[in-house]
RNA sequence: GGGUAGGUUCCCGAGUGGCCAAAGGGAGCAGACUGUAAAUCUGCCGUCACUGACUUCGGUGGUUCGAAUCCACCCCUGCCCA
């Protein structure tokens, strides 16, 4: 079988310097930037999503940024099929991919390929499920449903997951087959990863990332939202449920005060570098290292450039 | 100095004689995750030799079979009057 090309990817949680140490890599070994964020996808969120601007690209390029309205949404199906589309591209000019971001769901996709990514959303469906959940007795409700179609599937989900429930039941509907017994196929990725996952202590990072919060704070985070607000994006979109924004658009409605939102936001961004870690520790065949070390760089080059690594 | 409200486990905050290692929330930690993922959901959370034992509710000393809860004195804090 001819061998597959090589896709290097630098991850890690939030402020960990991931944009720092893409920039170094790609301007070395002539990489282009492929963005796996979930929310640099978006366009006019620029400091809540801390996206690069174009003096910290410093000239390399940058895909997947900008490429969708706040007002859409976008899926992880998505993102998969315009970043293999793109890989094809970067390597036809001859050029590394380095994908740079922290969402785990994208890289997982990448790696193993969803097995029902062909299955799709409907929402007039998901809002008709979430209306029984939220009535009266709704989990229950909707376990009981669940568990009528797909006993499997209600037994691993909890009462409260309402989300994964409603998602199993919508598969169910759209083809017929519960959840749990949709054909596994086992699709072979069509591109090798190597991953590096950046880290470093929990509480210096926690204190990078509110010191980055303030920073964002003082590049002006509140008006870029309440920009947002003013041109129409609703504040429910998924866009808008992202960190940086949902806590402060309260405090644009004035449903609590500014230091309240900057609370919450270095909270939520906490906790959110913290579930970055517990998924990256899930994923195999990843080389951690510690963002601060003195040889960070060096680790993370011999890594993507190590000839039998895969 | 007088009056008054309080001092509870990392924080906030319930608890007014046994059912209290002490509600609830927050933080923190751990985990899940298959077309919303910066989303959504779960578990742990005084200590230990952990189906039991030990230490804790400002301090000390009492009352009681038994106290975070009652009494006495003391220390500290907020507010009001001087």
């Amino acid at each position: 079988m001819e061998k597959k090309q090589c896709c290097w990817v630098l991850t890690g949680p939030t402020a960990s310097g991931k944009t720092g140490f893409s920039i170094r890599l790609a301007k070395e070994f002539g990489c282009e930037i492929v963005c796996m964020d979930s929310m640099q996808i978006y366009r006019r969120m620029n400091i809540g999503t801390a996206k690069p601007d174009a003096e910290e690209m410093d000239g390399v390029a940058h895909h997947m940024l900008d490429i969708v309205d706040p007002t859409e949404n976008f899926s992880v199906a998505q993102y998969q099929e315009m970043a293999e589309e793109l890989f094809r591209e970067i390597h036809a000019r001859g050029r590394q991919v380095l994908l740079v971001g922290g969402t785990g769901l994208y890289l997982r996709a990448l790696r193993t390929p969803m097995a029902m990514g062909d299955i799709g959303g409907d929402e007039r469906l998901r809002d008709e499920l979430q209306a029984i959940a939220d009535g009266p007795d709704g989990r229950q409700r909707l376990r009981d449903m669940l568990l009528e179609v797909d006993p499997d599937t209600a037994a691993r989900l909890h009462l409260n997951d309402v989300r994964r429930a409603i998602r199993a039941l919508e598969v169910y509907r759209l083809t017929g087959v519960p959840f749990s017994k949709q054909p596994q196929v086992t699709v072979e990725p069509p591109f090798d990863y190597r991953v590096a996952t950046l880290t470093m202590d929990r509480p210096l990072l926690y204190q990078r990332i509110e010191r980055r919060v303030d920073q964002m704070m003082e590049k002006g985070l509140v008006d870029e939202v309440r920009g947002l607000l003013d041109s129409g994006v609703p504040a429910g979109t998924q866009a808008m449920k992202a960190i940086g924004y949902k806590e402060i658009v309260p405090y644009i409605r004035g449903e609590y005060d500014l230091d309240k939102a900057v609370y919450e936001l270095k909270l939520g961004t906490r906790h959110y570098a913290k579930r970055q870690l517990t998924w990256m520790r899930r994923e195999e065949n990843v080389l951690w290292v510690d963002a601060l070390a003195s040889d960070a760089y060096e680790q993370l080059k011999n890594w993507y450039t190590r000839g039998d690594a895969r």
